[in-house]
DNA sequence: TAGTCGTGGCA
DNA sequence: TTGCCAAGACT
C-alpha cells in the first residue's frame, strides 16, 4: 500500500492540509483562542489564558466554561495574580463548575510557576507535566498551542476522529494506545496548535458523538467509518456500572440575624475544600430524625422539623437525595468546632458547590 | 487498573 | 425520567 493515494485513500499531508484549511475557514471564536489570521500576523497564545482555559475545559462544555474564564481572567489577568489570591477566593470563584480539585491544583500550580519558574510556564511536554493537575492531554494540549511543540494533545474529541477515521471497533478505554498511535500521522507539520485546536474543534462540531455531520467534514474522503456508515457507532465504549443512591439530612441551623451554620469540607474526597451545610453521612437509606440527630451540628432542645421537599442531585458515580431539617425552635447559638456562620446574602463569594446551592434553595424558599 | 471526582444539557 | 455526554487528573 505505501505510497498509494487513489480514492478513499489519502496520505497524512493530504489530511493535514485539509483540516487546516477547514479549520481557518471556520473561524470559531473563543475567548481563549487566538485566531488563525492573528496567528499568522505573528500573535502568540498567552500560556497563562491556554493553561487557564485547557483546565476549565476539562470534562466541561465550552458553554460551561465561558462566563467562569472571563471572570478569572479579568480579576486575575496573570498567573502571577492568581498565585498571589488567597486559595478560598479561587475556589469561591470556581464554585459551580465542578470537579474541584482542579481549582486546588489550579492554585497550587500557579503557585509553583510564580515561584519555581519566574511567572512563566515551563515550554515542554515534560515541564508542563511536572505541574500539579497538568496531565498528559493538557501537557500536550499547552505544549502544541502556547509554545509550538509539534505534539497532538489525546482527549475525548481526538479519539473520537481517529476511531471514526479507522473504523477502529476495539471499545475504548482499551483503544486509547491504539488511537494515540493512529493520531501521531497528525503530528510533525507546520503550526502544531492549529492541528490540534482543529482536531478538537472537528470533534466538538462536525464528529460530535450523536450523530456526526460527516457531509461537512473536511476527512470524509478516506473515513473508513463513513464509508461503511457506521461512524455514529463509533467509538465502542465499555458499559458502565450502574450509579447507586445516597440519602442523608442537612441541618440548616439559623442565627437571629439570619445567619446560616457553615463548615469546610476536609481537602481531600468529594467536594474538597469546599463549603457546606453540616448533614448526616450519606448512606443507602434515609435515616430517619431521631438517627440523625446524633449528626446534628447543635443542640435542638425542641427537637427537629423536615423542611417540606427534597434535594436531589447527581454526582458522577452516585445520586444523591437529601432532606433538610431545622431546629423547631430556636437553638442553642453555641459555634461548633470548626463551623462558622455566613448569611445568605454573602453566600455568592463562599466556596458552596451546587448540591449546597441547592439546599439553600430549598430552605430560603420555605422561610419566604 | 479501576475508582474517584461535578455539573448542566440533551435525546 | 433516565442515561449519556463534555478539551482528564489523580490515586
Amino acid at each position: 500500500m505505501a505510497g498509494r493515494s487513489g480514492r478513499g485513500e489519502n496520505t497524512a499531508a493530504q489530511r493535514r492540509s485539509a483540516l487546516l484549511a477547514w479549520y481557518r475557514a471556520q473561524a470559531r471564536d473563543l475567548p481563549w483562542r487566538v485566531s488563525p489570521g492573528a496567528r499568522a500576523a505573528g500573535v502568540r497564545a498567552d500560556p497563562y489564558r491556554v493553561w487557564l482555559s485547557e483546565i476549565m475545559l476539562q470534562q466541561t462544555t465550552v458553554q460551561a466554561v465561558k462566563g467562569y474564564f472571563d471572570t478569572f481572567t479579568a480579576r486575575w489577568p496573570t498567573v502571577g495574580a492568581l498565585a498571589a489570591a488567597p486559595r478560598d477566593d479561587v475556589l469561591a470563584a470556581w464554585a459551580g463548575l465542578g470537579y474541584y480539585a482542579r481549582a486546588r491544583n489550579l492554585h497550587a500550580c500557579a503557585e509553583v510557576v510564580a515561584r519555581d519558574h519566574g511567572g512563566r510556564f515551563p515550554d515542554t511536554v515534560e515541564g508542563l507535566q511536572a505541574l500539579p493537575g497538568i496531565g498528559p492531554y493538557t501537557a500536550r494540549a499547552v505544549a502544541a498551542i502556547a509554545f509550538d511543540r509539534p505534539v497532538v494533545p489525546m482527549d475525548g474529541n481526538v479519539e473520537r476522529v481517529m476511531a471514526r477515521l479507522h473504523a477502529v471497533e476495539t471499545p475504548l478505554p482499551a483503544a486509547k494506545p491504539e488511537l494515540a498511535r493512529l493520531a501521531d500521522a497528525f503530528e510533525g507539520g507546520e503550526d502544531p496548535g492549529d492541528i490540534a485546536q482543529a482536531l478538537m474543534d472537528l470533534g466538538a462540531t462536525v464528529c460530535t458523538p450523536r450523530a456526526p455531520a460527516c457531509v461537512l467534514c473536511p476527512l470524509r474522503e478516506g473515513c473508513a467509518a463513513a464509508a461503511r456508515g457506521i461512524a455514529a457507532d463509533l467509538p465502542r465504549k465499555a458499559p458502565k456500572a450502574a450509579k447507586p443512591r445516597r440519602f442523608g439530612i442537612a441541618f440548616w441551623v439559623t442565627r437571629a440575624d439570619g445567619a446560616v451554620l457553615v463548615r469546610r469540607r476536609p481537602d481531600e474526597g468529594l467536594l474538597g475544600g469546599m463549603v457546606e451545610f453540616p448533614s448526616t453521612p450519606w448512606g443507602d437509606e434515609m435515616p430517619g430524625l431521631q438517627a440523625a440527630r446524633a449528626h446534628a451540628p447543635v443542640d435542638a432542645a425542641g427537637g427537629w422539623v423536615l423542611v417540606p421537599g427534597r434535594v436531589a442531585h447527581v454526582f458522577t458515580h452516585f445520586a444523591l437525595e437529601l432532606a433538610v431539617a431545622r431546629p423547631r425552635c430556636a437553638a442553642g447559638a453555641r459555634l461548633p468546632e470548626g463551623a462558622f456562620w455566613a448569611h445568605p446574602r454573602d453566600f455568592g463569594a463562599l466556596a458552596l458547590p451546587t448540591v449546597m446551592r441547592k439546599v439553600a434553595r430549598l430552605a430560603l424558599d420555605e422561610a419566604g
